[in-house]
DNA sequence: CACCAATGGGGTAATTTGGGTT
DNA sequence: ATTGTCCAAATTACCCCATTGG
């Protein structure tokens, strides 16, 4: 799982505050009023269980903390790389015709990927290796070596699958690659995979509910 | 302190109105028509991850707003893209010998360029026309079609400054003409420029600009 | 034991927000 | 589509001193 949680016996109100995104006042509130449980240390501090926060914030907020993340709720984003855009055009239309609540997006070079990698925030890249005045294997390594980019699937796309090109990709960090033509059940394969990937990066707020709305 | 800008883990919703410019109230009605991604403290107010809003922002083409980020007090940003990492390296040398303050970043292909024009956040952008695999026109027109990317400065570098490709870059919306070799006094004047226009937000439009050749 | 910075407690006032409605 | 207004509730700011944990 993703919880990483070492276990703390007892959480302090600031900690608290953190969680539920509340200033500490709010959470000296909730403890005085009773609603929130609380434990004290000899000197009168308050400390809280997680139990006890979690269990307060699906009572009061609307039900419901898991962490969804984007993809889950806005439908997974796929930024397309290819310079031919007939087969742009084919993929998007293949992926959203499977995955109907996909977000697909093309890129016809390199200057518009990497515009779109920043505005779009794609969930997965489809990377044609080869393409014009562009390293495909360069863009891999680019998207993996930063932080903000890091976690979008790179699927790269190739003519020549020939051994050492994929273990080049590999190595340039793609997570998968294809061979064209593209078998399609293998690329819904990886869009699925990446789906599910997407749903990390929550870190504190598990205990926080999406609002609902009609 | 001058790190005040710490990270948030949240937003409220009235810095959210802030930052992208409007009134509380309408943020409020985003939130409940759920174009804009909230999460829900336990008392019901509701609370903003940057990177919605900023997702949110850039799908509706509307600009953040950062406090201020004038060239006079940061120092001018400058994009150099070219390939060739010599006259990148000339150019970058060149500026900040010449401008102390600026502050300079290459992209030697399409892919970085665009990255980097939205993380990097340039001035101005010195663009060489002819990169393999990447249309100089295009990428001015990219560049002017935007918003967010529209006030950037544009100056284009070519070799080969025939009449047909100067009328080109500027009905491309390129901002300048410089031919190569590069003439120095040009090209800090059009700094100059940038560093004026990028205090103030839109003012006048320059009807046309000049095309200098050595 | 004293010192110290960060954090927390009590209490109250000031500000902000949600919701309905214009 | 966006904003202004009203009210009650939620949240935060402040002041001053105590506790925590090195």
């Amino acid at each position: 799982m993703a919880g990483e949680q070492a276990k703390k016996a007892y959480l302090a109100p600031g900690e608290v505050a953190r969680l539920l995104m509340v200033s500490p006042a709010t959470v000296r509130q909730w403890a005085q009023k009773g609603d929130l449980p609380a434990l004290a240390t000899p000197g009168g501090h308050r400390r809280f269980q997680l139990v006890d926060v979690e269990r307060f914030a699906q009572q009061r907020g609307l039900a419901l903390h898991t962490p969804q993340r984007s993809a889950e709720i806005q439908g997974l984003r796929v930024l397309v790389v290819d310079d031919e855009p007939q087969i742009a055009r084919y993929l998007s239309d293949l992926i959203t015709s499977r995955i109907n609540t996909a977000q697909v997006e093309a890129a016809e070079n390199g200057f518009v990927a990497g515009l779109k990698v920043r505005s779009f925030q794609p969930d997965v890249v489809l990377l044609d290796l080869m393409m014009p005045g562009m390293d495909g294997f360069q863009v891999c390594r680019l998207l993996k070596a930063e932080v903000s980019t890091r976690q979008i699937r790179v699927v790269v796309i190739t003519g020549y699958p020939s051994p050492e090109n994929i273990s080049r990709a590999r190595e340039a960090g793609a997570d998968a690659c294809l061979a064209k033509p593209i078998p399609v059940q293998s690329l819904l394969d990886e869009l699925a995979l990446a789906r599910e990937g997407a749903g990390r990066q929550q870190e504190e707020q598990n205990t926080l509910s999406r609002v609902r709305n009609a």
